[in-house]
DNA sequence: TTAGTGACTGTAG
DNA sequence: GCTACAGCCACTA
């Protein structure tokens, strides 16, 4: 896992977020080693549509717990249905108990 | 090769 | 408390 490209970094740790719990892209970028690299993050979430595994990209929002991703999915509910589905609240785009389901890499998957 | 752009974040005023 | 600006890296034209 050293030989992983920023992108694949990225997919790794979405990939390990578990169910009814969101990240944001700055946890994520920090745990690559790129805290201001945040814009990537997104960017390469945006390019997992096109990827032919699938990508809990909808559990990452910004550190506001805003669904700004939302209208890079199919629809603008799909993103939010899927939260709900998970068990995760929203209102008006934005996620309830946000820092109570906040799933940071950082303290998840302390590499010491 | 260069320039532009993007699902963000932290700092400063 | 909100607004503005800079920084970061990879991809596309």
């Amino acid at each position: 896992m050293t030989e992983l490209n920023f992108f694949e970094k990225v997919y790794e740790v979405v990939r390990l977020i578990p169910e009814g719990r969101v990240t944001t892209y700055g946890a994520i970028a920090r745990f690559i080693g790129s805290p201001q690299s945040a814009r990537m993050v997104g960017w390469a979430l945006n390019s997992t549509k096109q990827l032919p595994e699938w990508i809990p990209a909808h559990r990452v929002v910004n550190r506001n717990g805003l669904l700004t991703g939302k209208l890079h999915f199919q629809n603008n509910n799909t993103m939010r249905e899927m939260l709900e589905s998970e068990g995760i609240d929203t209102l008006n785009d934005k996620i309830l108990n946000f820092n109570n389901i906040l799933w940071d890499p950082n303290q998840e998957l302390n590499l010491d």
